[in-house]
DNA sequence: GCTCGACTATAAGTGAAATGAATAGTAAGC
DNA sequence: GCTTACTATTCATTTCACTTATAGTCGAGC
């Protein structure tokens, strides 16, 4: 029971009358008598009856008649939603994000991104830049931003903007009128910092460790929105991305330390599977990205 | 996009692995990959991606199967809604009747189906006979009962039950106590009578012009309830069907007159379409109205 | 009552389309 | 770099649905 035989079957119940419906589907009068009484055999019953000289719908063809119709409707529905996927105005995109970028630069890009396509669903994961690359290899995310760096032949990469990660304290710490500050002076001071799976934080200890410096006393928090809070209610200081510090630095509620030798740059990534082929949504969502851009062109 | 095409891709997305799929709906591997570019070069869109080693739906290919799936159910519950006129416990049967059957005869004939069959949805048409006679030969009703002798080469008659037109006044009315009344004493009493386009009432007014006699005072109802409701309460006296007077009569609300040389007879006849075949509900109902049957077998 | 007209069913031949077997191509993993 | 697992391609084959031609059926009209 295809489309085609269902279509056939309605186009001889508008005209009661086999050879006109199979000028209506462009069919011969035989080819649409055998479609009827394939439909009928696979069915089990009579769709038509002949009385006399006309032809009636039976009891069962008024049945078909009425559900043929909203079938095709489903089936063509089903056709069209599919369809829609060919431009970039309907689709779903599922973006995973590391928590640097994930706070600080996507949130911004997928508001624009739902702005200008309204009816695009939108999947949004913020998750550790390991797990963002799996999500990306396993094609749970169509695309990712990191502030890692990753390698995997699977993974294309193309470099955003550079993430500089600065210190920074309330403006009422002590540390805020200094100058210039050793990486030694610091271990007195309290430290807020993130949870240890954070590639913000591994990243600093690897180049304290380098300077030779230590961490001293520590508040750990798991949200960096937390951090600045505490941080700019002047309790020690912390360090982080400068794309998070931005505003709250114009506003002077937090200030930078300038840590001597402290240049710790590493790149925001954009992430994707290399042999993926970008759908219209993702497309749309690429070229929001590139418009957006604020830092250098692509690495 | 015929159903076929449709569970072949839903085969692919369950296994992810053209291979398997294709043992699923038991096919070669090259025409599950043929079903699936033929699927996605009318849809315009990828439906699947390959990632490595690995098979994945693409945006479009989720919307698909999601979609699918329920396009599928609503073609299959249609194909069940039409099979299910195989048995006799679905469907639907036009009943037609004149007056006379149509208020004393078919209801009790339309419970008892309705109880027996409770999901058979019911059409029941009451009009003068000739009306009944049209909507059988155009197929309108299934099946008609009618008082009057009909002919028609493509009606397919069959005798019920003999019905018989009495005349009747109220216990009260004077005529109620004669053990004898001529034709021509009905002239002076008051008639209350159906409207003009009832057949009982053309049947007794032949005969009561083959006997000389005339109708006198009229009071025109056109529901035989009220007629009878009317007469109960000592109005005059009036005739109709035996049948829609056996249980006012045996309650003495109603006498039955014995006048004389009165013995209207006439057949309650099922009324068909010759050419038309049973539908099993139709079958069903046939059973029925033979079960029930009071009077004499089929003419 | 017979023929004509309108319509559907049947039969035979044709053509398109889907299938399967064999094979080439591709990517991953050891 | 070879093997393995899988998909794409090719080609011969079969199947299936279609068309043309024709027979059958029912009503209508003379």
């Amino acid at each position: 029971m295809n489309p085609i035989h269902l279509r056939t079957f309605l186009a001889v119940r508008k005209h009661l009358n086999y050879t006109r419906a199979a000028e209506e589907v462009f069919l011969s009068q035989p080819a649409v008598s055998r479609q009827i009484r394939q439909l009928e055999r696979e069915l089990g019953v009579p769709l038509f009856e002949q009385l006399g000289k006309s032809l009636h719908l039976t009891d069962a063809g008024r049945t078909l008649a009425r559900e043929a119709e909203r079938a095709l409707g489903t089936l063509e529905r089903t056709a069209e939603a599919v369809r829609a996927h060919r431009t970039a105005e309907r689709g779903s995109l599922r973006v995973g994000a590391s928590t640097t970028p994930g706070f600080y630069l996507v949130p911004e890009l997928l508001g624009a991104f739902h702005a200008r396509y309204p009816e695009v669903e939108l999947h949004y994961a913020v998750e550790n830049s390991l797990r963002i690359q799996q999500r990306i290899v396993r094609n749970e995310c169509d695309l990712g931003f990191v502030g890692a760096s990753l390698s995997d032949d699977d993974l294309r990469l193309e470099v955003l903007v550079e993430d500089e990660i600065i210190c920074f304290s309330g403006p009422s710490h002590p540390l805020a009128r200094r100058r210039r500050i050793d990486p030694r002076a610091l271990e007195g001071e309290i430290w807020v910092i993130r949870e240890k799976g954070s590639a913000t934080r591994q990243l600093f200890e690897s180049w304290l460790a380098s300077t030779g410096g230590r961490i001293g006393r520590t508040i750990e928090l798991g949200c960096p929105e937390a951090v600045k809070a505490l941080v700019s209610a002047g309790v020690g200081f912390s360090f982080m991305s400068v794309h998070g510090l931005t505003e709250e630095i114009r506003r002077r509620r937090l200030v930078k330390l300038p840590v001597t030798g402290l240049g710790l740059k590493r790149p925001i990534t954009l992430v994707r599977h290399r042999g993926k082929r970008a759908s219209p949504v993702m497309e749309a969502f690429l070229e929001c990205v590139r418009g957006a851009r604020i830092g250098r062109g692509p690495g």
